[in-house]
DNA sequence: TTAATATATTTGTCATGACAACTATTTTCA
DNA sequence: TGAAAATAGTTGTCATGACAAATATATTAA
């Protein structure tokens, strides 16, 4: 399967994390579109954090996920056109402009959770406890390395 | 710094492992234009295997790399305009062409790699060597887990 | 041997992500 | 106040990545 785990080691850590993050956001894309939702993983992220905190502007958005204000800006163009979300005028600034989902993001969110819950549980399989404390502990201490 | 920790807490892996990768592909992409190589983290991987191993194939190279054949292909492409890589014919296969370093790639690797040991180098700090080889363990055993 | 299949690579399309540059507002402070 | 700076968001451009479909060549099988 994979013939080359001699090359990775001593290798740098952003081979193993980029090509399990791209895995990982495969299986997460074709399960959604075997399930029947069409939503990318990155939808499905900023659809999620909705579902908990209504009313987000887009800049929190960004701050959130990591992700640049243009990035989230198109994502939300086409969970827009897909009248997942919408975008309301805020009385304050006009500027801006509160996210939250429509009625329909809110039920496919909650349609998808059992589909999510599923995929989570699946990436701790052979996995302990302690394994997935120190997971979390390592790579958000890499994290911090590498953040300014 | 950030504010989100107890989010993510039970929350999918996705999420840390997707933010650390940008993460860690930003900090090698923005000290790549600041040493001066106009090379992109991708295109650094394929450079660097190819130091190692002439003559693959691009079909090797997508394994290698777990990416698909298209996006090796354009990869190349760009590699090939900057005269970094080459594609030879081969000689029992017309479909098939020998990829390699040219001279000035090769040069580039040497030019790069102490650059490249530093930002490795980055990853671990404030961590042990058991930590590393924890990590390794975990995110091969995620990587599994999702693998068909 | 020819027809069907398989393989190596390319091209097209769309979503994400980084960066630069832009518009439209708001805030600051001289 | 009123000009300068900051902020919220959008648009443009390019690279990557997934997927579908195409081309060209090789291999297999009837």
């Amino acid at each position: 399967m994979f013939t080359v785990m001699e090359y990775e080691k001593g290798k740098g850590l952003g081979y193993l994390l980029e090509r399990t993050t791209r895995l990982v956001k495969l299986n997460y894309s074709q399960a959604f579109k075997a399930g029947g939702f069409d939503v990318t993983p990155e939808q499905w992220v900023i659809m999620e954090r909705l579902s908990e905190k209504e009313k987000m502007s887009q800049n929190q958005l960004a701050e959130f996920s990591f992700k640049d204000a243009p990035t989230i800006s198109r994502i939300l163009d086409l969970l827009s056109k897909k009248e997942i979300i919408k975008r309301s005028p805020v009385k304050d600034d006009k500027r801006s402009r509160h996210i939250s989902l429509t009625a329909k993001g809110l039920a496919l969110v909650e349609d998808m959770k059992p589909l999510v819950a599923d995929l989570r549980a699946k990436s701790w399989n052979d996995l302990s406890d302690s394994d997935y404390e120190n997971f979390v502990r390592i790579i958000n201490q890499v994290f911090k390395n590498y953040h300014p």
